[in-house]
This record gives C-alpha cells, structure tokens and sequence, in this order.
DNA sequence: CGTGGCAATATTGTCCGACAGTCCGATTAT
DNA sequence: ATAATCGGACTGTCGGACAATATTGCCACG
C-alpha cells in the first residue's frame, strides 16, 4: 500500500525560482517582450547569488519561455516557438522507441484533419508555400535529402495553413520521426518520389479551390500509400 | 533578398555541452538508467567549469533527458515523461492564446481516432482504469473541480488504451488547455454533467466490446457535445 | 560467509568574488 | 543632425569554498 505521508520535496532553489518566473509569465504578469530584469537584479530580489539564478534562468530558456532578439544581450520574454516545443515532442518520442506504425496511425489522425481545415483557410501566400514545396519534392536534380526535407516541408505548410495552431503544435514532432523512414522509402522505392510528387498535386489542387472534403480524401490517401511503401521497403529489405 | 553572408553562431559553451551529452543520449550511447559522471568530472572532461556544466545539465533534466529518483544525488540518464514533455507543449499553447475552435478541432481529430485503436486493442486493465474514471465523473458528490479531473483522466485512459505512444502524447497537451472551459461548462449547464457521463458509458461499452467503429463515432459524438455546450455556455455567460 | 553499522569520501546545492568581452546609452566631435 | 567615442552595465565563464547529504568501503559481529 501506499505511505501514509508524501516525503517533503524542498526543491532547490534554482527550481523555486524557475517556478516562480515562470508563474509570472503564465499570468501574464510578465508579458511577452518585456525585458528581465539582469541577472544580478534577479539575485538580488530574490536574495540568492547570481549562479543559482543563472541555472533557473537556463531551464526557462530551453523552455522558450525565455529568449533573445540576435546580437542582443538581455533575455526578454518569449513565447515559445513551435520548433522548440516540437523538438522535445520529437526526441521524447524517438527514445520511446516509436514505431512506425504508432506514428502513421497519428498522422493519419492528424494531416487529413490538418488538409481539410486548410482547403477552408488557407491564404494566398500560404498557398505560395505549399507549391513551392511540392516544387521542391518533384525537382528532378533532387536529392533524397533534398526531397525529404521538401515532403516535410510539405506537411508543416499544409498544418501552417490549416490556421489552427493547436494541429500545427501537434503534427510538427511528428515531421521529425517521419524523416529516416521516408528517407528510405524514397531510396529504396524507385516509384515512391512520383506518387508523393502526384499526390501533393492533387491536395495542393483542392486545398487551392477550397474543396475541403477532396482535401482529407487526398491527404488520407497520401498518408495511407505511406504505409503501403513502409510495407514495401521492409519487404525488400 | 537574403543576406550574403550568415552571422557566426557562437554558441555559449554551456549549450554545446548540453547539445554534447544530448548526442550521446539519442544515439544511445549513455542508455537509459545510466548514472551520469559527476559534475566536476564532466567539467574535467568538457574542460570547462562546473558552473558551467551546472547550466547545461539543467538544461537536459529540464527536459526529462536526465532525471533522478527520489532521495538520489546522481543524475541519471531517463526516458522523458509523458508529463514532462505535455506540460511543456500545453504552457506553450497557451501562451499562443489558442481558441476553444482550435482546440476543438484538434480534438475531434486525435480523440475519435484514439477510441478507435482503444477497441481493438486495450486490455482489462486498461477498461478497468476507463471505467474507474468514468464512476468518478459520475459520482454524485463531486463537485466540479473532480469532475472536469475525471473528464480529462477519461481522455488520458482512452489514449492510454489506444497503446499508442504517439497519439497518447499529442493528445496529453490538450487536456490541460481543455479543462478551464471545461469547468465554466460544468459549472454553467445543469444538463453538461449527465450528457458527458452518458457518452463515456458509450464509448466504453464500444471499447469493451471491441467494436471500433462504434468506439469513434461515439467518441466523435461526445466531441462534438462539447462544442455545443461551448456555445451555449459563452452565450448563457 | 553474509550483514549491519559506522566512518571516510564523493557529490550536490549554494555562495563569493573576479574578469574579459560585448552591448547600450550618453557624450562629444564633425 | 549625424558620427565617432567612451564609460557603465551585463553576460559568460572561471576559480575556489563550504555545508549537507548520499555513497562507499571497511570492520566487527552473528
């Protein structure tokens, strides 16, 4: 059975001060922009030497919480970016040991709901985006690398322009673990560059007239031929 | 157009340090349980001093890379957290003021499809754990504040059951985002708690009798339940 | 031979003080 | 008014220090 009293956790402080920082900023209290006061400021308010405030500092920066314009010196408020966000989603997900499956399955939640929603919102430039990926990918001097980065590329512009930030959070870790498994596909697979060149054409053509229901249906073909050229890379080793 | 030339990174040495055991934990060359060195060894090794070592460990535990049992002084290698790595990309959303619609729409894409793979694979002691949350939303002495708990511990027991890593950890962020308009609802319309309670004993009759199909729509159904209420509330208000 | 207890050691959390490099703002020179 | 300059402020990093506590090795004892 469980104990009878949770042991007292005294968090360091370095911990205490992140927590508190960090309340302020989710209050808003400290708001986006707003410079922090200096380190030595900060040590001296909350009464701890300036080392121990550094440390908290770091943990609200990897956080994106924290941050600063290039060149300059003093941290302001932040919010953080989807790439930092989805960077930690990403390597949480790769040292579980995903498998392919696990991440088809929630693409295939994700980017036909992500394709609809942006045949109904897109804006011109996002649009821009999108074909210019898609050039990309079909570009014949192309290399495997080139081609994965743009089919990516393909899906972050599809989530950008879907206009909900929530399934563009979302889909973006997923880009990350897509990559070796598609690298292979596009090796292995002499026909799988034209069918994701084809299938780009056919989303980007519904999401460009707006036809939401032909957007998922491509999307969710897209995804699905995913699978079926997984199925096929492992067979062929 | 673009600038010609980049400017120089010089990236403090704290993060390369950081960016340097982080290798070495992906490519699974320090292995999860692995005891970390000492921090003035690893200052010895990076040649650096321990302040500055400090800084980059924090940075690792910050984001579940590193982590030690309780009562332990040595670091030691771990997998990320669901936790850890969700509260992190909820904090974010929120800061990105997203809206009921966005969250919404990200939730009738993942949750449906997430009682869908719960059907076909959850095990009993996974139904046990859906059901333990549901009598809770049910019980008549909660009071809001358990309820909206249950409602969300409901959504976290269906990923859970769908034995999807991926989908169980996009959908993690939402629950924190769904539960302050979730607690007005609760609180605002008499008839909110009987019709959730009512879709999670459907959804978990579909799951227990592994029927999929059934086990989405419901869980579709539910979904959209909420928005509804979310209309009715904000114009009751 | 295993084992519990104790002392020595290692390690972490925190502090202090210091210094070079650099960014910023104000002052001065053109 | 604009440009060059200068001093102060701030960050990144260093070295050393100390209390508290976890860990380890050792030894006696059953």
């Amino acid at each position: 059975m469980s104990d009878l009293f949770e042991p007292l956790n005294d968090y360091p402080a370095y911990r205490q001060i992140a927590n508190q920082i960090e309340e302020r900023i989710v209050a808003r209290s400290l708001q986006v922009g707003d410079p922090l006061p200096s380190e030595t400021d900060l040590a001296r308010q909350f009464g701890v030497n300036r080392s121990t405030v550094r440390e908290a500092i770091r943990e609200l920066e990897i956080q994106g919480l924290l941050g600063r314009e290039r060149g300059e010196k003093r941290l302001r408020v932040t919010r953080p970016k989807p790439q930092d966000v989805s960077d930690g989603v990403s390597r949480a997900l790769a040292l579980h040991d995903v498998t392919f499956s696990d991440l088809w399955e929630a693409m295939m939640a994700m980017e036909p709901a992500a394709a609809q929603y942006a045949a109904l919102r897109r804006t011109p430039g996002q649009l821009q985006v999108l074909s210019s990926a898609a050039a990309r990918c079909k570009h014949r001097e192309a290399d495997t690398i080139e081609a994965v980065a743009a089919v990516v590329d393909f899906f972050t512009a599809v989530a950008e322009a879907s206009g909900n930030q929530v399934l563009a959070l979302s889909q973006a870790p997923l880009n990350a673990l897509l990559s070796p498994t598609l690298t292979r596909m596009i090796d292995h697979l002499p026909q799988a560059r034209a069918r994701i060149v084809e299938a780009q054409g056919k989303i980007i053509a519904a999401i460009k007239a707006r036809k939401s229901d032909q957007a998922r249906t491509w999307m969710e073909k897209h995804i699905r031929d995913f699978k079926r050229g997984h199925e096929l890379e492992v067979r062929a080793g």
